[in-house]
DNA sequence: CCTAATTATGGTCAAATGACCTTTTTTACA
DNA sequence: TGTAAAAAAGGTCATTTGACCATAATTAGG
């Protein structure tokens, strides 16, 4: 796994070669088959977690039995319940593979210590930060002006590998729709 | 103004004075009357904007005449749009008082300025960010899986004092539903 | 304090959505 | 490859929501 850490690391941030040895060497690995969960709700989110391969996603089933996905991370992707992370505290959220997928993961103390160490690396997280922030904006502002079909058409342009390996229903549950609304959605843009 | 900005700045991070003095030093003041424009979409948002007093919205309305709002600022709090701001790009969104309001503005070249020099500032900020994070996955996941009601419900319960200052308009464009539906949950609970 | 402007409520209707169910299609994996 | 499981589509009905309208209530600001 550590060629596609390098290869990822090196292609977005100047990292000198020793700075990606010395954060590889503080990673655990871990492969997860489809449907495998890395923590449930109610577990202590213990892991920064870098998705090498495959496709996790954020998730909370409320008691109605429904599925609300809170973020998809696809490969070259990070992914953690940052609250449940920071604080140390219960996850309202539990991370599952939606396919296979092989993931690093840094315990919180050595992340930090490895924050500390690398100012290069500090610098990188920041900008990972200030995306994450940028694209949760935007997220909000299309939930509350986009209609259902706005949504899925966004959704589907700005994620077409993504959405074609996804269930319909995730992406429902994504977007906060019914499986029954996309599905029409479908179907009607089949008529045109 | 800077009475409020020592208080704020004193109760929330560990700042010398002398720190204090600097950042406010090159704050500008600003006063804006209800309804007042900070910036509209398609500026650049040049400004860091802490609100001293009052309450300020960010919004933009969709071409069906619908009004949107990503975000509200009231006193103690801290606004902009990041986007913007980080990349000097126009903005998608507007900024605007919905009250009289006081707030102080700081260039992105001066706030990265200050950041750089007190890293107790800059270690606040982070503290700043991280909330925002966990408030928007918050926000997020209450737009996916709770009904208007339990929106309008939530809204009102952690937000009571807010809830009194804004025109039930705008509470129903922060929380993505029409005033009609609002008026109709308002109106089903009193008849309890 | 007055008055125009804003805000909130209410009625009515059409459209959108979800709940619940069955059937068809696709996929996982033994 | 065969079969059980999962996913998607479709049907029907009740409910919710929004659009559009008029009216009542409240508020801003001179």
């Amino acid at each position: 796994m550590i060629d596609a850490l390098k290869t990822y690391l090196t292609n977005r941030a100047p990292l000198p070669d020793e700075a990606v040895q010395r954060i590889y060497s503080l990673a655990l690995e871990r492969r997860l088959t489809r449907n495998e969960a890395l923590f449930n709700v109610g577990d202590v989110c213990r892991y920064k977690v870098f998705v090498v391969k495959g496709l996790l996603h954020t998730f909370n089933n409320t008691e109605d039995g429904h599925e609300h996905i809170l973020q998809l991370s696809p490969e070259n992707t990070w992914t953690l319940d940052v609250e449940s992370y920071e604080l140390q505290t219960p996850s309202r959220f539990s991370i599952a593979a939606v396919e296979h997928s092989e993931v690093l993961l840094w315990q919180k103390d050595d992340f930090d210590m490895l924050l500390r160490e690398i100012p290069e690396f500090k610098l990188f997280a920041e900008g990972l930060i200030a995306e994450y922030v940028h694209s949760s904006r935007r997220r909000i502002f299309e939930m509350l002006s986009n209609s259902p079909e706005e949504q899925y058409d966004a959704f589907i342009q700005a994620n077409p590998e993504l959405a074609a390996r996804l269930p319909l229903r995730m992406i429902a549950a994504y977007l906060g729709m019914s499986l029954k609304t996309l599905t029409r959605i479908r179907h009607a843009q089949l008529q045109r």
